[in-house]
DNA sequence: CCGAGAAAGTTTGATTGCAAACCAATTGCC
DNA sequence: GGCAATTGGTTTGCAATCAAACTTTCTCGG
């Protein structure tokens, strides 16, 4: 490591506000140092920002990232196992079933007993599911439109690359 | 194994290779749909997956990425205030506040009072604190290493477009 | 067949994190 | 100077997760 071990200047503790809860950012000149070139670092700050904004636009209407995630698989693979789900968005199984009763709770999908594997369920939509993922899905367009805006033409590049690091980083 | 329970299986482009534990083979094709689309999504897969990695690497010597980056703030930031320090990396006060505390119990942070404002305090490593920085740096740098592998020299574009999003979805 | 081991889900425990309520000190405004 | 509004931190309550233990059911080799 390198970069300055003591550093001189301290340009005044910290003021102004920026990253969270309120305005853009004013100056408070944090330095980040190495960490500024560490991919890990920005993927979580971009994450949690998307996930805030997306919370904001769609979540307003009873539904975070997670269950229409959830909900937009289980509409493409009608009779998915909660496993199979639980890989499809990698969420831990045991994270799942508490997500699955939720969403049955809220009569939005239906969970019936596997045909073929009696330790296993299908899981589908209700018709209550359907209307509400569509109606869901108007507001994250509008959200990723927003989030299409930034990075313009660099968006499939970008989702290239994701999807590299999720599969590849194990 | 009943795998993809009733699906019909046909083009999608989502071949979907198992995202969590276990299942590194069984080709499990689970149409993601639109979802295939959203920036929001793939961000999180990306992420939870980078954050994963370097738990396994780094994290195995008793401290997880969030220290890390704290650490690594403080490191650059000497006399910085847990504020600053939250904003810095995107966590809210409440979450820096045990976080600080779980520090300075390990003895790798001080945190002092500070001279000019009564409300707030300065913190700073300790030499422990230091040197455990540098230990950890060395792993998180090879961690990193494989990420850049995967990016290759498109790295500066991507750090550019989360900055990006991190900073205007708001 | 039968038993060993894998797999699907559920339960439980611990961790991490946000948000809102709260307290103390500071700043601003008159 | 004095009081209201703001800001820094802490506390408390709650949601989301993961991991590991456990139960039931399957699958397979012999």
């Amino acid at each position: 490591m390198s970069e300055r071990a003591g550093l001189p200047a301290q340009d005044g503790p910290s003021e102004g506000r920026s990253a969270r809860s309120a305005t853009p950012n004013a100056r408070e000149r944090v330095r980040l140092g190495l960490l500024e070139g560490f991919i890990g670092f920005h993927l979580r700050l971009a994450q949690d920002a998307s996930f805030r904004a997306f919370a904001r636009h769609v979540g307003q209407r009873d539904l975070e990232p997670g269950r229409f995630a959830a909900m937009m698989v289980i509409h493409n693979n009608p009779g998915i196992t909660p496993g199979a789900l639980g890989r499809a968005i990698a969420r831990d199984k045991s994270t799942i079933t508490p997500l699955i009763q939720d969403l049955r709770c809220r009569g939005l999908i239906e969970r019936r007993p596997s045909p073929t594997d009696r330790r296993s369920a299908t899981l589908s939509l209700t018709k209550a599911g359907e209307s509400m993922l569509c109606d869901l899905l108007r507001h994250a367009r509008e959200h990723d439109r927003r989030l299409d805006e930034i990075v313009g033409d660099r968006k499939p590049e970008l989702i290239r690359l994701l999807r590299q690091i999720a599969e590849q980083v194990g």
